[in-house]
DNA sequence: CTGTTAGCGCCTTCAT
DNA sequence: ATGAAGGCGCTAACAG
């Protein structure tokens, strides 16, 4: 079922069939529509790799992200998705699990695939290999949720929105305050939400406690019951993200605390089963569907002008605190 | 940077560079390392397009799914994607929204793209128009989660499954038992689990409550918490998958319920957040990453095959129910 | 408005 | 073990 076929059941020859695909007002509507006709009782379809191979435009849009597993990235695809068929794009995902060589490799891989471009998370931006690849064989591309002013970038003020959580908790009376985060070197969304949580406290005029650190997620309840189980132990716990929020309120109950009225927490993220837990999770919303719909709409329209993104095209979302019921006013 | 190029360079005709990419042991070693240290100094990978166009191959693999929200399928899609990679294939995903209409659409427009064949997750396979379609043009597929007799399925034995959960609920002297699902009517998952509570009340000797259906999830919790206000209400509620699990939860609490001191909830899927949940979900856990790696596995086979995946081939895999902290002994 | 034609980059049979 | 050549299906000049 090919060109030919459709042409000559049409009586054109194949530019003309082209044409009715490509642009039909190029066309007569008498033969235009007798070859749509055709086409659609013979099923044909223009064959897309014919198509990309002679155009040199799949588009197919490659993403990377970290992980399925945590829903903040599974609703971010679910934009990507949703925006990229919009666009008449079609996706090409993989997983790095936060490994900066997968990155590497996996982007290496979409390059070979003959992706049009490419949307991102990575680790690391300043010290990601697959940024250097894709800058060295100029394939367009936009980070999500990364920020770094060498880069285009999707994301959220993340300094800012932890700074003001820690506001937020000491107006509420709170004043040992702890963060709780993953790998914090190996992420910058990490080091920048450290960032916040520490301005936060020093305008604050508070003292911060040592950070909670969780290389490991599997032992991440163990480890912040640890960190509540001392004397004197915080009052509030920031984490920075919701997954990491969710065990911390678990680990407050192994420790038989209540949450909120013994220990407040707070997460990062939005992800939308955050709203239905109990209690509600207090946390910092990123627009996760939008951050991936922006991702495509800047990456479509680079891809569209022939030119790579440019760093200065960079958005930074509005966050917004949702204010749950996992924390609440200090004990007196 | 095209095969000519790496064959000028190395001297040799594209019949050899070809070769040493797709069969290189019919190359000799010296010019094979030859060819392959010119193609890495170059960066020169086979186009995928052109590959695709002559081979009528295109090693990706289409995917459908109802929604990324529901963390069930961003699990197997993760399961999906890695089984995938390591059989070389990549894979294209779309979202459904549950609707069926849109099911055929992403199965025409992928059969358009050329994919090798299509993993997908449809409402109901009895009356699928997507299905339909795949077996009219021949396009291999195979149904996750979904389970007929007529179609190759990677499913879990959903109304055992229920049947059994019935049963330890009923060991906990539960009697008033009810049950709640999304849109029965709409999949035949929750026709299957329904069947399953059913049976097991009748095993029980037990009378089934009228199923407390939630066809819109925004509401669920408000209807759920109507359920629960009755002064006869159940003293047990089976929810037919996680998220109205964790609604449920809400709706007790709403209702000033404790669970499952008041109120004992159950869930189906095993979705991993299940586990750190406070309560823990009790649920009927599925394999959802395996759910994934063995439907990429039974039609990468197929194709393999040059032939359509049979329904003979069908594996039900098996499900465990997690004990966890949401049910506990009925209140005497 | 329509037709003819030259590749896009690669794999693969057939020779050598 | 290697080379020559045809063609996969399509788009985009160019010509009419």
């Amino acid at each position: 079922m090919n060109i030919l076929t459709v042409a000559k059941k049409a009586g054109v020859s194949i530019a003309t069939v082209s044409r009715t695909f490509n642009f039909p007002e190029k066309v007569s509507p008498a033969t235009r529509e007798l070859i749509q006709q055709i086409a659609r009782d013979l099923g044909y379809h223009p064959n897309a790799s014919a198509r990309t191979l002679r155009t040199q435009r799949s588009r197919v849009l490659g993403v990377v992200l970290p992980t399925l597993i945590n829903p903040v990235f599974a609703e971010c695809l679910q934009g990507i998705a949703q925006a990229a068929a919009l666009n008449g794009y079609s996706i090409m995902p993989f997983t790095s699990n936060y490994q900066d060589d997968e990155e590497e490799r996996i982007v290496q891989n979409l390059q070979a695939c003959g992706v049009d471009g490419i949307i991102l998370v990575v680790s690391d931006p300043a010290s990601s290999k697959a940024l250097d690849h894709l800058h060295s064989v100029q394939l367009p591309y936009v980070l999500a949720y990364n920020s770094h002013t060498e880069h285009p970038c999707i994301s959220v003020a993340g300094t800012q929105a932890l700074a003001s959580v820690v506001q937020h908790l000491a107006a509420l009376g709170h004043q040992r305050i702890a963060m709780v985060c993953g790998q914090r070197s190996a992420s910058d969304r990490a080091q920048q939400r450290y960032a916040g949580f520490l301005n936060g406290m020093e305008s604050a005029g508070l003292q911060p406690w040592p950070l909670i650190e969780v290389p490991f997620i599997k032992a991440a309840v163990e480890q912040i019951s640890g960190a509540l189980e001392s004397d004197n132990r915080p009052t509030a716990l920031i984490c920075s993200n919701d997954l990491l929020a969710i065990r911390a309120i678990r680990a407050a109950h192994l420790s038989g605390l209540r949450v909120p009225e013994d220990l407040s927490v707070t997460g990062f993220d939005g992800i939308q089963i955050g709203e239905d837990l109990t209690p509600t999770l207090s946390t910092v919303v990123q627009p996760n569907q939008e951050i991936g719909q922006r991702s495509v709409a800047l990456l479509v329209d680079a891809i569209a002008h022939g030119t790579m993104p440019d760093a200065s095209a960079s958005i930074t979302l509005p966050h917004t605190f949702r204010d749950g019921e996992s924390c609440a006013h200090a004990a007196p």
